[in-house]
DNA sequence: ATGTCTTTGTGAACGCGTGCACAAAGATGG
DNA sequence: CCATCTTTGTGCACGCGTTCACAAAGACAT
């Protein structure tokens, strides 16, 4: 997706579609607290009410990963966890590196949920001298100087990049030049990787201008209502590209 | 989604389609940037280069938002900046609450980010009667008692949770219940809450375990070429579930 | 063994999102 | 004022994802 001129497939592997492997993590929590309450089977009904999805789409996503149901009585929970979690890898275990171990960084390293699913925090690294040799969650933090040996000695092919956006595409170089090939990126940054690595981001940003979006459009049909109610005769004031309080559109933003 | 059965066209609000909504922080993180470096205007080309994303998709998004481009030379970089920020509802201030200041409440709240976007924190949370009072970011988190007032003295609308998932729905039931109508969740759950509210989730879980799904597609495929090159007889074992080290398949998970 | 009843697995239809390709628009130079 | 050239805005086709609806499969009771 970012240099790529090969148009790989991306992720019709072997027909599991992206969007089912998307939700297989979340339909394996539900099965996870199935199995600690030892629970037999699961319904496609109940399992899709736990992982708060559509029963067809459910079953459609596990028909590409095998047909492991018993009509009429549901699925295996405990066979399920394991189909599930060996489609996702989950049976190996994965270290991983968190480079940039400030305030997300350190919050990261000291997540539980972490470890409990084939995830090890392999080392933690930082640019920083000061932190250098510090612990943080019990795991002494590097320099980043080290970087590529630490990933070639422990075989780390995951690395999430909890530093400042400015660096994060440098860091992320330096990273698959080691020969990390998947990368979750915390920064605000949009990463070029050649063919063949994965990016991930998670951006908080984004996620709450999505969220201010619909805010302002339920409030502007609330408003559009309350005011259609009032004075029932329609505006007719400029075209159509009413927009609540803003009255005309200036060139230039303010400031 | 939730327990909605009167099926709300979710997001087609009066044209933009979500996906636009989504990558319309994207492009404005662009443009902030060459309206920092004085740029006076881009093209769909270059901004798509910059945002990561294709040039004819980028247009298709903007021709959502009106015909703010002159043709034969871009789009003004300011004017652009002035009518995302319009659209997403950005040229007003949206005061945000955390609930839950442990590793992950305290690291959102030191996030600048925040604030640049008109995303004001209003409030810090917690349960914890030992953490009322205790400065976190140069605020003082609250304790929960006073949640319900917090929200309706604020205008609050936007919540983010951070507690543990064990409480995140009752968080999330309390926060609704006191007006919030968006909220961001990092707590590994499914939130169910009424028709009206948004509801969008950060998993860390989640997005490692896709990384670790590709990976292993990626290592497998690599094994696959290797095998095939060393014996370039087929194996014709069982059916088709051939899953690299994995032999068989045991109708229960090892422990 | 046979019938009934539950639940799976999937064919088919539909809608959304993406990207190509091009006509129209308008700037720019002569 | 006209020609040329750049770049937008969008019609169109295609593929992916979602959902409905139902036949087939199998458990379970009799
Ligand atoms: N804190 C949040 O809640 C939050 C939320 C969303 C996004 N982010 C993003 O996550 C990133 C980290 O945020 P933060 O609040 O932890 O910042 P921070 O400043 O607290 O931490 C950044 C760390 O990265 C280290 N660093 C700098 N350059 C480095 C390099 N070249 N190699 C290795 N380490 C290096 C610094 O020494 C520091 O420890 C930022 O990009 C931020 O925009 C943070
Ligand atoms: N730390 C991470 O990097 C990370 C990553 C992914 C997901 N998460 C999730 O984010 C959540 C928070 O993680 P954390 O590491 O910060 O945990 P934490 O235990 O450090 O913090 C949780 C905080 O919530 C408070 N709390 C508990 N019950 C509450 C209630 N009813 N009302 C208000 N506050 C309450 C606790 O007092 C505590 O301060 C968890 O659900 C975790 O699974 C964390």
């Amino acid at each position: 997706m970012a240099s790529g001129r090969t148009h790989r497939p991306a992720t019709r592997s072997r027909g599991i579609p992206e969007a089912t492997v998307a939700r297989l993590p979340l339909y394996l929590r539900a099965l996870t607290g199935l199995s600690e309450r030892s629970v037999p089977t699961v319904s496609s009904e109940e399992l899709a009410a736990a992982a708060g999805v559509n029963s067809a789409k459910l079953r459609k996503d596990f028909s590409y990963l095998g047909s492991y149901g018993t009509r009429g009585v549901g699925y295996d929970v405990e066979y399920l966890v394991y189909q599930i979690s060996r489609e996702l890898g989950l049976t190996q275990d994965w270290p991983v590196v968190i480079v940039g171990i400030g305030n997300l960084g350190a919050a990261l390293a000291n997540y539980g949920g972490f470890a409990s699913r084939g995830f090890r925090v392999a080392a933690l690294i930082d640019a920083d001298p000061a932190m250098a040799g510090k612990q943080v969650a019990g795991i002494a933090v590097q320099h980043s100087d080290g970087l590529e040996k630490i990933i070639s000695d422990n075989g780390v092919s995951i690395g999430v990049i909890t530093t400042p956006p400015s660096v994060a595409q440098q860091v992320c170089d330096r990273l698959v030049a080691a020969g990390v090939t998947s990368i979750l990126n915390f920064a605000p940054t949009v990463l070029s990787v050649p063919d063949g690595v994965d990016v991930r981001k998670v951006d908080l940003s984004i996620e709450l201008q999505i969220l201010a979006f619909h805010e302002q459009r339920k409030a502007g049909e609330e408003a559009a209502l309350n005011e259609a109610a009032a004075l029932a005769a329609p505006v007719g004031r400029a075209d159509s590209t009413d927009q609540g309080p803003d009255g005309d559109v200036p060139a230039v933003m303010p400031a």
